[in-house]
DNA sequence: ACCTGATCCGAGAGCGCTCTCCCACCCGCG
DNA sequence: CGCGGGTGGGAGAGCGCTCTCGGATCAGGT
């Protein structure tokens, strides 16, 4: 049926545009050294083989591969409920499909996924990584960056020894928590709560320190412990009910534990937010949207931070001509502010 | 910092073991022909030195790439914003890894995009290709097809000239739709609604037609449309709520317009499921636990279906030996079933 | 006109691997 | 004890490309 039609070489466009392989390879690599009608020529050959260079043959010889893994850790099944992954992904392909990189998907889940993406890591066939940890104590960041491959981090990664010159694009957590709280002092409430995220990840840990910047003296009842997940939001508002029935507001460490956190203030005849005001965190749509009432959020620009780690990630190997600076002047963390978004809530 | 190791070569192995490169190759590779004991002195070097194949260099030869390329056409934001694609994702990647495969990803937005993975395609850099086409008169898939590599498509796709032979997976949208609006009669149901999918899209479509299945002589007005977005289900729960008041249940084709029309119905002072019984589609988590009450939803098991695309795909890779097979014996569609998972709303 | 230097292009090596020969060796048989 | 078939292992070509090097060409200066 489908007959697989040799391809053209370089050999065979050299041969009809009546010049050498090097010429070809200089016209269809861009650089200069080539005069203007034999230039031509040669295009023209290409169009008319439909010539496109063999990446196999090329890598063997440059070494560069034009392709980036991105490597996601997913224990839980949880990453895979949100619509995160899916925009951080499609930031990351759009920058590198502007610079001509190709996007290696690499999903793990347990001990055996990590031997193999190291071996595979350090099989060269990518020319960087694009990694995302999210629980503390994950081994995989260390065994990544030990195959020597240049990386960058989605989320402030929280490495043991910290060693330093790990470069990682991060929502401004904090900041981001500092605002929701104080938007809630703001709007006159005084006994605010927070519901924390999984503090085995360094997102939850941020904005739990953030809720604190603000809320340094507050009773620490006032904080009860999450995990991300809706039963758990529902869970701790249980437990904040109980031991300080006096509260009028609360943040979440996201807006799934939110929304959580508002059927059991139904549930308990509180309304929002005229009695206690809720803020989450996020801005996960479409459930943020889709609340009763609507949720006052803070939101990331998750698309965008896939960009940027995808940008940093091709600035490091772009740095390949200049090997002293490619040790110092490394840009650690870069962090992206949030935004807060105001809906009914509070 | 990272002194670049040169990596060893076979050549290497080979001198370290005394042998020649042929015979670390057939070691390599599991082929026979290598007797014990030599066998076991080359593996030991290929340990010791830690040597990893050039992917490059073997596939210059052998043509193959052990990489597939998964296409997600998605020119709109909605895609994005469901959690499915992540799932699918997961299983082509879970099938892909168990047989050595990468998975290269490919995200398309617009024509310009097609022309690039349609030069990438035909650029010999994959094996094969696992296509996301969500629009019927999408260019893609023909495109796609018209590389001449092997592909899967992911939902049944509409050719135009349906030119049979094209393989794909896809959920029984139309069983489930059945099973749907079956339960609803089966609950005493008479006057029971649909709000459609975007009918530019074949699910849609196929669970519009499984609805007609069973209601084959409903009043024509019982049906609204709508494009699988939360606001489409609304409207379309006020418009059959304006021209047919006396309805008893809906079937909305996924849970995000369901979740609309149950806003409405409480809207409008309708106890759901007393008076109108709700049933929408996909079991989307977290929205359909979500909702008030939870929904009754049809599931369709997203990443079997993402394992099954890869694993046909990988089937079809292997008959490089049989010629002749190639061309018929094609399995063309494969159809996954899908299960009601009742919760309360019907 | 001759030399110098810059510029353009081609020849050829070689990247790391696979795979087809082909030779050497072992065994069993006559 | 020699011969043939079978089998294990090596030699070497070649996959399609890049890139260095050197030769040719051309211009300008003296």
């Amino acid at each position: 049926m489908t007959e697989t039609v040799p391809r053209p070489t370089l050999e065979a466009v050299a041969a009809r545009a009546g010049v050498s392989r090097a010429t070809v390879s200089r016209v269809v690599n861009g650089s200069d050294g080539v005069r203007e009608p034999l230039a031509e020529r040669v295009r023209q050959a290409v169009d008319e083989l439909g010539y496109v260079p063999n990446q196999a043959a090329r890598s063997l010889v440059t070494k560069r591969h034009d392709a980036v893994a991105v490597i996601v850790a997913e224990p839980e099944t949880r990453v895979f409920a949100d619509p995160f992954f899916a925009r951080q992904l499609r930031g990351i392909s759009k920058e590198l499909t502007a610079h001509d990189n190709q996007l290696v998907l690499l999903l793990t889940e347990d001990r055996a996924d990590h031997v193999r993406v190291g071996r595979y890591l350090a099989g060269g066939h990518v020319d960087g990584a694009l990694v995302f940890s999210l629980h503390i104590d994950d081994p995989l960041p260390e065994l990544i960056q030990r195959a020597g491959l240049p990386t960058v981090f989605g989320g402030r990664p929280d490495f043991n020894g910290g060693r330093g010159g790990v470069s990682y694009v991060d929502s401004d957590n904090r900041g981001g928590a500092r605002d929701a709280v104080r938007h809630l002092l703001g709007l006159g409430r005084r006994r605010v709560a927070h519901i924390t995220g999984a503090l085995d990840q360094t997102s939850a840990v941020d904005r739990h320190d953030g809720y604190r910047d603000v809320m340094a003296d507050a009773d620490p009842r006032l904080v009860a412990r999450g995990d991300f997940t809706p039963a758990s939001g529902e869970r701790a508002m249980r437990e904040l009910l109980g031991r300080h029935p006096g509260l009028d507001a609360v943040f979440a460490a996201n807006d799934l534990m939110a929304a959580g956190a508002l059927r059991v203030l139904r549930e308990h005849g509180r309304r929002v937010p005229e009695d206690v005001a809720v803020v989450g965190f996020d801005d996960m749509l479409p459930i943020a949207e889709q609340t009763e009432p609507p949720l006052t959020t803070v939101r990331q620009d998750i698309e965008e931070m896939g960009r940027l780690m995808a940008r940093l990630l091709l600035r490091d190997l772009d740095h390949t001509g200049t090997p002293e600076e490619t040790s110092g002047a490394r840009p650690d963390g870069l962090i992206l502010p949030t935004t807060l978004i105001r809906r009914s809530s509070a």
